[in-house]
DNA sequence: GTGGGTGCAAATAATTTGCACGGTA
DNA sequence: TACCGTGCAAATTATTTGCACCCAC
């Protein structure tokens, strides 16, 4: 996640988009919301508006920089892409979501696609957990 | 799925819950969204409206008697609950839906939820697959 | 300078809700 | 009869799009 990405993925390099990226590389691992990169961004004096965010996280997306989830709730939320897979865990109390990744599962589900005769193209896989006190 | 489930939880037995309950009898192992309901009820010369559809929906899946999916797509879809638990298989290229269940899998999945200090309350999980021909 | 990019407001699309009428128990 | 349930239309919510202005190249 650098500014070069933006021009190599035929974008412009502009204020919003910089923004948008430097709030991802900001926080590492985290999961965020359209809604939340507009107020955080608005809150960091940024006069970006919420269409645009829409529009660079979908070009993002498109370019590989980043991977939309839908967990349980309505909102989407998007990742910087890493290059490294890994599943989710959420957290059902606080709403946390929490990164993992099992070579055990993933061997497991190209055993399962292929037990019915067909390969494996992708998986979406959220565990819905609860801290055991 | 019979109509004294209906009665069961709590709901009284009108004719627009009977139309949704035969409908899912009648198309068992299937998904459907709100409005392919709405549809296909139409068709067959009912008066239902959406907004009860969506209620229906609802009021069934808070009794039990059916589960609500998001898988790629926007809308919603729904499939009667048979007490058996089973994850999904989505064909990528014809969009038919597919259920399995792996032992193997539910117990690798709790296992996961506990390295990480929780407790497994429910878990999503889709494979996208592709037919080896 | 030019064409893509932007913010704002209006448009969509799935779902929910308000309301007056209708049917179940 | 008392209320829950219903259809329709309007409201909501997340996201997309139209448009006039703006800026990176």
């Amino acid at each position: 996640m650098k500014a070069s990405d933006i021009k190599n993925a035929g974008l412009k390099v502009t204020l919003p988009r910089l923004q948008v990226l430097e709030f991802f590389a900001k926080h590492p691992g985290n999961h965020f919301s359209a809604d939340e990169l507009f107020t955080k961004l608005r809150e960091s004096n940024s006069e970006i508006g919420l269409a645009t965010i829409y529009r660079v996280l979908n070009q993002f997306e498109a370019a590989g920089l980043i991977i939309k989830h839908q967990f349980d709730n309505e909102q989407s939320v998007y990742e910087v892409e890493t290059g490294e897979h890994h599943d989710h865990m959420v957290d059902v109390d606080t709403g946390e979501v929490n990164e993992f990744y099992s070579k055990k599962l993933e061997q497991l589900q190209v055993e399962l696609a292929h037990e019915h005769g067909c390969e494996l193209i992708d998986h979406n896989m959220v565990l819905y957990v609860r801290k055991i006190k």
